[in-house]
DNA sequence: ACGATATATATCCGTTAGGGTATTCTCGGA
DNA sequence: TCCGAGAATACCCTAACGGATATATATCGT
């Protein structure tokens, strides 16, 4: 799923939308009304949140109130937690390496 | 440059290439090698990175070797761990709201 | 100086994205 | 029961994407 989180918080309309919805839930007018995108087009924006599993949706009459499914943020937040983590072991393992003279190119694997 | 960003690491072959880069330099061969992607692509790849600030390069003979740039990959990583914190506040709020008896929409505000 | 190797650019192609307008569907209220 | 509001879907259009092949551009080894 990491592919449609990512491609759905690359458009920064549709990330205005989440960072609302970090504050709270909202409709689906309340979002339309951050960003200079027609109704159909919003509407478009939230089916992609929506299949990203960034929010999920609860019907309230006539209204559509969207709320975050912080999970999926959270995907992402771990992924890049994870290659910083990776980054920074290298780093570490640079130093001996270099002290005992070794290659630290991937090429040397 | 978030929108770069995300874009570039929305596609699971950018993606792979950026996790090797974690672990270490690599030249565009070796990273092309990592992906079923023709060469011709993998260079296209490979400047989509260097555009969002992903990576940077340097030349070294022939070859161009590739270097992972972590502050980028560290500006996604506080965007989404600013969200949650909204998001945890937010849960927080919520239970001296509702003990309070106000709404907790976005729209009643 | 020449052939081989490593990358990048140019060009073409099918697919996807994002936006707009028109339309449909579904409730709620009079 | 009919009207209006909120939201989704259907289409259409243009631009961007990702890949492929063919072609430059360096640079190394001989």
């Amino acid at each position: 799923m990491m592919d449609a989180v990512l491609h759905a918080l690359a458009d920064p309309h549709r990330r205005v939308m989440v960072e609302a919805l970090c504050a709270g839930e909202a409709t689906a007018g309340e979002l339309g009304a951050l960003v200079p995108v027609a109704q159909p087009g919003v509407s478009r924006h939230l089916s992609v949140l929506r299949e990203a599993g960034l929010v999920d949706v609860r019907p309230d009459g006539q209204r559509r109130i969207y709320r975050l499914q912080p999970a999926a943020l959270a995907e992402v937040g771990d992924w890049i937690e994870h290659r910083q983590q990776v980054w920074e072991q290298r780093i570490a393992a640079l130093h001996t390496e270099v002290a005992r003279g070794k290659r630290q190119r991937l090429r040397s694997e």
